[in-house]
DNA sequence: GTCTATATTACGATAGAC
DNA sequence: GTCTATCGTAATATAGAC
């Protein structure tokens, strides 16, 4: 882990950020110390802030990364006209996304409280934005006679919440494949929602 | 809050409790010193030791109390015979229990990983317990026919992170009350369950 | 039971040598 | 770009006076 001294901006910069990601989700943001993020990249503690002039940027970078990512792959889906189908899609899509980043997603839920006032009206924005794009379908289908739904907001965080537990206790090489998993999701949300 | 001298241990204990809890809830384990919990009860740090023998033994306390009496609560409970209705008394117990107790609850969820290794394994076997009760309940509705459900104990962990997600967005005294946002969980629920 | 005082350790961040 | 060294602050926990 230790190294002698010498010039490695391009390689040193995203092994902090990866050093950040996996010591804030593990241990939490404020458990972590400069100096043991350092000890992870492999400096000395002083040697970070020729990479973030602080702490704090360097939990909203890690936020906010993830959060645009997850906007931005979400919308270069190609889009099915029928809800039912866009209510899948999502379901899939949100399933698989998440389980691919376990630590980002730790770390977005667990870390709002540890930003400060104005990082969190940022993030705060980025998770409205995501809501709105299933409570979007939700209206669609609702309108077209697909779902029966009373309150597409509700029914929203109530979907949201019940794909993001998948988290919680899904694990690579268990019981049930990801497939497996998507599957038995999308027969719960759709039937949840269905008219 | 500051005070002169005296003596109050049957008054400063359950107040140690909950300047914790607070604060825990509000900032994180992590962030939250001993000296800003006293400071909040009002009293000096070092006094918080005639009711603690530590930091660590004060958050265990607070999630080992709040599982208990999760698991004591929906034991009480009176059972209706048909799995259905027992579903139905699951959702609302669930909302209910965790809407009181807002605090609690997101200790519960969010502090796990600061606890010793000991802790954490008695307040994992809380939990599993806890999940059982509904696993059950899936159980002998698929038995008698009136559930469709692959996986009883997916089912389980979608349920219970589709209730506790309320907890992340209800607000006593908003657009719903607590008794609409039983009703409209009873519906998803139950229709994402049923044959 | 609470106080003051303190031992010991660690924190975030910066300065200046190389 | 990284190092060593350090400033100023705050952490948990304990000791002994009252």
């Amino acid at each position: 882990m230790a190294r002698t001294q010498g010039s490695h901006s391009d390689i040193t910069g995203p092994r902090v950020r990866e050093a950040a990601l996996s010591l804030f989700a593990r241990h939490g943001y404020a458990a972590v110390s400069m100096r043991k993020i350092a000890a992870e990249v492999g400096v000395q503690a002083g040697a970070l802030y020729n990479y973030t002039p602080d702490k704090q940027s360097l939990l909203f970078d890690l936020m906010n990364t993830h959060m645009q990512e997850l906007l931005a792959s979400w919308k270069a889906q190609p889009k099915r006209p029928d809800p039912l189908d866009q209510l899948e899609d999502f379901t899939r899509f949100h399933i698989r996304f998440h389980s691919k980043r376990p630590d980002e997603v730790f770390i977005a839920y667990m870390e709002l409280r540890n930003l400060s006032e104005e990082n969190y009206r940022k993030i705060s924005a980025l998770r409205d934005l995501y809501e709105t794009q299933i409570e979007d379908v939700f209206r669609e289908g609702i309108r077209s006679g697909v779902f029966d739904v009373v309150d597409p907001k509700v029914a929203s965080m109530a979907v949201i919440a019940m794909l993001t537990g998948v988290n919680t206790w899904f694990r690579e090489g268990g019981r049930l494949s990801l497939p497996d998993v998507e599957n038995l999701y999308c027969d719960m949300v759709r039937r949840s929602v269905s008219a």
